[in-house]
DNA sequence: GCGCTATTTTGAACAATGTTCAACACGGAT
DNA sequence: ATCCGTGTTGAACATTGTTCAAAATAGCGC
């Protein structure tokens, strides 16, 4: 039932999940599903919860002796889920409830936490910062490449092609570290 | 009729937005709606063709003379943009069209617009890259200050706050600059 | 002003879709 | 077999985008 649901965002979209279609795919009723997750945007949470979990298994699984390149590591991750799931991450994303219902708790605790996977990295790098500084860091970071994956992938606005968006994401990382007077992987291209 | 669809989606949001209320506080009927907008999308599309073109606008006002002072504007400018209309931005990033219909040509051109500001300022700050570089830099930077912006607005996400992001942003520009290797604007904390 | 035609406006009816709930089915305990 | 708890069902309902034939209005020639 989950299986088909997650399959109609990340094959359609969002705006195509029905409930009825569930419903008809998983061969039981409306009520099923609605005893199974008690309303349309409790199905559509399970799907995004399984979704950041999903991502931040990938997240937890980057190496990490080296702190640059454990940061492009995530940054490489993420653009590779993003890549191979980009309805799901738009639904985690996109996705505003009923009535500014609050968000729930444990989703949001899951996407704090995959922010928070670059804090230790930074803190390697960065050992004489304030630890609060280093931790708005990382969320910055993060969102800075989630924006730039998430605006790149994007059909609507002409994609950049994904491994185009490999190299940028990969010089965007260096050229930021390197702002922040840490070395960087590789060298640029002279310019 | 335009002002109130504006209106619902700023005060509440795009899910608010109804066809009845529209028309009701148009005093005029639902057909009317229709006859001007076509359908829903249509007036959604109006709305966020606005919204562009408003940001556009001071986008442009933005200063040129100084290059590196101009891309700080440009991302104050956003900020503060988004800051006041943060629901008629998610309009414009997170609406999709019915059945997978085109993006408008228009709007599309508008926000490849938008990216391209940058273009200029950072074409004086690297004159010799080659020009299609330069071209993927403004967009890969539009879309880094995009994505911290507007996840760092999302109440959902435990919001950073308008005055922290303002410092943030800011330090971002530099920082990626110098990356860059070109002279920040102001100096960065000392670590 | 009148008659006629073109255009616009209307809102009842329709379609799609999330939601509810009383009835039903099944299982196990007595 | 009877009864009770639990899970399932799908018809009915509510909301909301959409259509379209009819009504209203506007324009125009006389």
């Amino acid at each position: 039932m989950l299986e088909t649901a997650r399959g109609i965002i990340a094959a359609k979209g969002l705006r195509s999940l029905k409930v009825r279609d569930v419903a008809e795919a998983a061969d039981c009723s409306i009520g099923s599903v609605y005893n199974e997750f008690g309303d349309f945007d409790g199905l559509i949470l399970t799907v995004n919860r399984e979704t950041v979990q999903a991502l931040s298994r990938r997240l937890v699984a980057v190496p990490g002796d080296d702190p640059i390149r454990q940061l492009h590591g995530f940054a490489e991750t993420y653009l590779d889920f993003a890549v191979a799931n980009a309805n799901l991450l738009r639904s985690l994303f996109e996705h505003r409830m009923e009535d500014d219902r609050p968000f729930p708790e444990d989703i949001l605790g899951m996407v704090m936490q995959a922010f928070a996977l670059m804090y230790e990295p930074l803190r390697r790098l960065m050992p004489n910062r304030d630890p609060e500084e280093i931790a708005l860091q990382a969320r910055m970071m993060f969102s800075a490449v989630h924006g730039i994956i998430s605006l790149g992938l994007e059909e609507r606005m002409v994609a950049v092609p994904p491994e185009r968006l490999r190299g940028q994401i990969a010089q965007f990382v260096d050229t930021y570290l390197s702002g922040l007077g840490l070395a960087p992987l590789r060298m640029r291209s002279t310019d």
